[in-house]
RNA sequence: GGGGGAAUUCCCGAGUGGCCAAAGGGGACAGACUGUAAAUCUGCUGGCGACGCCUUCGGUGGUUCGAAUCCACCUUCCCCCA
């Protein structure tokens, strides 16, 4: 099976620009190709991830790599796919961000020995003159065909800055320079960048006259159309500190029965034949397949180690017995007891986390959904003594599947 | 540049002087049922030392006993004309 078969049968690819080129260029390990990453966030996520992933792929197969960090593109912002304006950043976050994402990418790319390529397109976009840019891209591009765009169209509603809708030529620009300077000739991306991207392809074409490729990357959705790696609050982050592996663990697991076989295909690099043995299964048996998952993924992102904690701590909390030793766990401080020395339930669901005010904590025992050390909490003035909370101290559950261990030294 | 309209709690969206912590829906959360799934049903959804108090309806001032509601100015967005 070659690479872009394996792609394809993965369920990777959304669009290419030409597949035999595209599929010829990858196979053979002629492709050098960017992603870009904007850097918005201090930190990658589920998103990001595929591309890396990709990227890895492609990597294994001989082909180039270039990452490219979008310090200039983010000064602009992607309207694509947003229904109103994106934050402003300063220059200041941005470089902050990126230097976040260099760190991150450096964990799952080799950069190495002209392996793969790390750059900065604040490098070339920030010093750019208007006037110039204007005469020899701006010429290139029809405002009729851009309006055109999928991703500016959901904004004809909403409303559209000037700023934003160059973001496409600014992305057309970072193609055409790295086609000139760094030999790149394929861009990849999600596949709510394509019309950027043909923006790059096209902007070649006409100032070289030469053949540039594209391709898209399926966006991961769930068996209800939504993007996969977000929740309430927020983003499902590659960063250890702003998401903890185990709370990364516990979203895989959790995954719908409709998507665990496509997450597997798509994230993973389980080989193929094993994947589609567990096609077959059914039922409960795919708890199965979200724990390869969940293991798989969290190993890929932190460590084979943080995966097996993980993974024990899920099975110790939610079988039997259990080990609460890599549970997320909070230290009460002093100041939190009364004169008579305890603390309320209330006061231990919100110290913990688990509950976001008192209101929400009385809110949950009242509603029978609280447990602490295994006993169901009915009433909400029960307290706690110093003495309940040395040691390991108390287990704290809110729901079915929120723990976090409190204790004193 | 001229004219018209909009901004409400996590989101959508009612509310046009006291009955408003603010209808309804969505989402989230909790319970029952389950497989750490889905579907369904029920509850719940600003904060607090909680029959009370405090903060909230784009911002700042004002009118009034009383303002999400009225007035002025400002900010942002939409539509029409240029």
């Amino acid at each position: 099976m070659t690479v872009y078969e394996e792609l394809v049968a993965r369920g990777l690819i959304a669009q290419v620009t030409d597949e035999k080129e595209v599929a010829e260029l990858i196979n053979t390990g002629k492709a050098t190709f960017y992603i870009g990453f904007d850097c918005t966030a201090d930190s990658l996520h589920v998103g990001h991830f595929m591309a890396l992933c990709l990227m890895k792929r492609l990597q294994m197969a001989g082909n180039k790599p270039i990452a490219l960090i979008g310090g200039g593109t983010t000064m602009v912002g992607d309207p694509s796919g947003r229904t109103d304006m994106r934050k402003m950043l300063t220059k200041e976050d941005i470089d902050y961000n990126a230097e976040c994402f260099k760190r991150q990418m450096e964990k799952f790319i080799e950069f190495g020995d002209g392996k793969a390529l790390m750059l900065n397109n604040a490098e070339w976009l920030l010093s750019l003159n208007y006037v110039e840019l204007l005469r020899e891209v701006g010429a290139c591009f029809s405002v009729n065909n851009m309006l055109r765009a999928e991703c500016y169209k959901q904004r004809m509603e909403k409303g559209l800055s000037f700023l934003e809708f160059n973001y496409m030529i600014m992305q057309s620009y970072d193609f055409y320079h790295m086609f000139q300077h760094y030999g790149c000739n394929m861009q990849f991306g999600g596949n709510d960048q394509w019309s950027n991207m043909l923006g790059g392809t096209e902007l070649i074409r006409r100032k070289l006259g030469k053949d540039a490729h594209a391709m898209t990357i399926t966006l991961l959705l769930n068996s209800e159309g939504k993007k996969m790696g977000k929740t309430a609050s927020g983003a499902v982050w590659l960063d250890p500190n702003k998401t903890t592996p185990y709370d990364f663990y516990q979203y895989w697991r959790n995954v719908d029965d409709a998507d665990v076989i496509k997450c597997l295909k798509m994230l993973t690099f389980l080989p193929l034949e094993q994947i589609q043995e567990m096609e077959s299964w059914e039922g409960s048996q795919l708890n199965k397949a979200k724990e390869i998952l969940a293991y798989e993924l969290t190993a890929l992102v932190h460590s084979q180690e943080e995966a097996a904690k993980a993974q024990e701590t899920a099975r110790g909390l939610f079988t039997s017995g259990g080990d609460i030793a890599n549970m997320p766990a909070t230290e009460v401080p002093a100041e939190k007891f009364a004169e008579d020395g305890t603390v309320g339930a209330i006061d231990l669901l919100v110290i913990s986390g688990l509950c976001s005010s008192n209101g929400d904590a009385r809110r949950n025992i009242q509603q029978g959904g609280v447990e602490i050390a295994g006993n169901k909490v009915t009433d909400v003035s029960v307290r706690f003594t110093k003495e309940d909370l040395a040691g390991d101290g108390l287990v704290v559950k809110r729901g079915k599947k929120n723990f976090h261990r409190v204790f004193v030294k």
